[in-house]
DNA sequence: TTCCTTGCAAATCGTTTGCATAATG
DNA sequence: CATTATGCAAACGATTTGCAAGGAA
């Protein structure tokens, strides 16, 4: 395998991204990090965003909407999609890794992980939709 | 709202769909499509997919491969994805739909509902993999 | 000096869309 | 006749990639 060298647009990137929560689209890293990167291109954020998925560093979040949000926080965790916003937050939540044993228990082949994604509006989406 | 019109070509893809239980892709639906009706055009087959998939009689599954896979069956079940060979089957397991209460306990906003899909390698790909 | 990384632009790929024509109700 | 659906081809948007030049070890 390839030996990883530094590059400052990576660190640059790997930093941006752990200081939000939000969990931020390819483009929307690309913006932000411009500001101390002025010559940065997309491609280098692209490919900086998929080798650091590759290596564990960060996680790729696919939620459906066609874009890929990515994640520095890579502990296992589950995620909420805002269907009125499109916002994209971490749940606080009680375990449910035993879905991956109940979904394997009749199956013939070997099931390793699971991906999950909640729906719904989000609080401030909830509250807007309470006064029409 | 729009009156929905017959079509033969919607007929078609929503016939073919209901034959397979492998879950194919709009690329998939054309070439087989194609077979009965050799004028038919991808647009139009992106199209009804699409309509289909809007009025609640077919469902889109994006398991995360990048390309849109079809469902005739609408019914809650859930799904596996062989990370091997790409294939996705319907699980047959017991009732998880718990989990939308759980993760919604300490959440501000209003959970509706959730998406699931689950990886490993399929009954075919593990044989192989034992070989090796 | 080796070879990984970058910036740039072009290419890819799945999907959508505009438009004139055909088919349905 | 009014309106929806089609075929075709062009457009789209997110992501990837080839290549020559730059930077790290």
């Amino acid at each position: 395998m390839a030996t990883l060298k530094y590059s400052r647009q990576r660190e640059t990137i790997k930093n941006f991204l752990m200081t939000r929560k939000d969990h931020p689209t390819a483009d929307v890293v690309y913006m932000n990090v411009r500001q101390d990167n002025p010559n940065i291109s997309l491609g280098t954020v692209y490919r900086n965003l998929t080798l650091l998925a590759d290596i564990g560093e960060i996680q790729r979040l696919r939620v459906g909407d066609g874009v890929d949000h990515f994640d520095a926080d890579t502990s296992p965790h589950y995620h909420f999609v805002c269907t009125e916003c499109g916002s994209v937050v971490d749940l606080e939540m009680d375990s449910i890794e035993n879905i991956t044993e109940i979904a394997g228990a009749n199956f013939d082949g070997h099931i390793t992980g699971h991906v999950t994604y909640f729906y719904g509006t989000c609080k401030h989406c909830t509250q807007k939709q309470k006064l029409s």
